[in-house]
DNA sequence: GCTTGACAGATTGACAGACAATCTCAAAAG
DNA sequence: CTTTTGAGATTGTCTGTCAATCTGTCAAGC
């Protein structure tokens, strides 16, 4: 028997996967991971190859990512993978400074200890990844996204975090295009602890200024390096 | 000859409307105008005799306003158009002051003339509209509605603009389930007044402040008066 | 009378196939 | 060398089909 009905039919699970959101994800996962790069075309029949699924889901499935701006379709042209230049990562940043910093004045002002706990086990594995002579970059990686979904889920607002994630989506993206910089990494740490601490503490104000302080940092960086990989490619 | 043939051609006409493109602005004019009401299910075989499309076309268009928000879909059972409760209202109120800020803020740094000048233009109409016994409120929602895109248009961030709209989008579908309130206007078009000034002036932070204030006094307004119509439905 | 269960109708999820409109790119013509 | 033409490729859209699932009704049982 399938057990997937069985546990439909008694725990009421809310979110069935259809063939469209799982295609969606693993769209989503391949461009962030690089599989699939900025600007390349996304031809629905090979599409269809890749994943065994035909091309009216895979449509439905591009509709959504469209929507998030993780592709972009223009007519008669077909889908291809979102770029962005260097203003528009600017404003990328300045977009996700603002509603991070929201989402730090708001985790500090209601004060759950659960999202607190969240954060300092995050942390702490994000700590215990830079412990050896080579630094764990995977785990890292892990450990980073745990606590920005602590952050982002402690807000306790459906919008800003609906937003949110398509712009980390981005970000994602963006640092495929540029390389990953394991130099900031003890800088990003600092920065990310003291969120912590200010969200512990309740200090609003403090806890959004050191969320728009970190990403402006980590703005810094990436718009550097995008910065400086554009002009290697023209000199 | 075809004339469109030949403005593409030539002009390079970015915006082709597509049959879906087409279908979903429909759909989202039909549940702002409360023509498809709150809660609704659409059926897409209803959907298909309404405009005409056929069901593939009808569902990407639904997958676009499902990644907006607009519509919610459960699987096997179909889209509706989405509801919101109270306390998801108070959400997106909040996240839309912190975007408008953000907006109003940038718009008083970068002080484009041409900024003030739409947004001037229209102040001008949103006062005619109130000049006559009987306001004109169609003309007032058109000259608001321009305020608004001059606003969020003029702080020249992509991403915030594509964050805002569907937010907006939402708050006037809110407006349909409870109703509109003429008696909010005149303090409505004090603060906007307020908005404007502060950015003419150059003043990023009374400028954030002013926009925030003005969503915080449209949410109180909008959240009281859902408040009253589910405590009336219950009593 | 109320709950439970089963059945039929309705609806969505997904697929295959088809065709016109449009784009792209290379070869041919000037 | 530039422009035009044309073939191939790709998207936009439609029709039709079938299985899986939901929903509401109606009868059976407590």
């Amino acid at each position: 028997m399938d057990r997937r009905t069985d546990l439909k039919s008694t725990l009421r699970i809310e979110d069935v996967p259809t063939v469209r959101t799982i295609v969606a994800q693993k769209l989503r996962e391949a461009i962030m991971s690089g599989t699939l790069k900025p600007g390349q075309r996304l031809v629905e029949r090979e599409l269809c190859e890749m994943t065994g699924v035909s091309r009216p889901s895979i449509r439905e499935a591009l509709r959504l990512l469209e929507a998030d701006g993780m592709v972009n379709t223009v007519p008669h042209r077909g889908p291809a993978v979102s770029t962005i230049s260097l203003e528009e990562a600017r404003q990328l940043y300045a977009a996700r400074a603002v509603l991070e910093g929201f989402a730090g004045r708001e985790c500090a002002r209601l004060r759950d200890p659960a999202v607190a706990r969240r954060m300092g086990g995050a942390l702490t594995r994000l700590k215990a990844a830079f412990a050896f002579a080579k630094p764990d970059m995977m785990a890292a990686l892990e450990a980073k996204t745990d606590f920005y979904a602590a952050l982002i889920g402690g807000c306790q607002n459906v919008f800003v975090e609906r937003m949110l994630r398509p712009l980390h989506d981005r970000i994602t993206l963006l640092r495929i295009t540029s390389m990953s910089q394991p130099k900031r990494m003890n800088k990003s740490l600092r920065e990310v602890t003291a969120i912590w601490r200010a969200i512990r503490s309740g200090n609003e104000d403090l806890a959004e200024r050191r969320c728009v302080d970190h990403v402006e940092a980590a703005a810094v960086a990436a718009l550097d390096m995008i910065e400086r990989s554009a002009a290697k490619g023209k000199g």
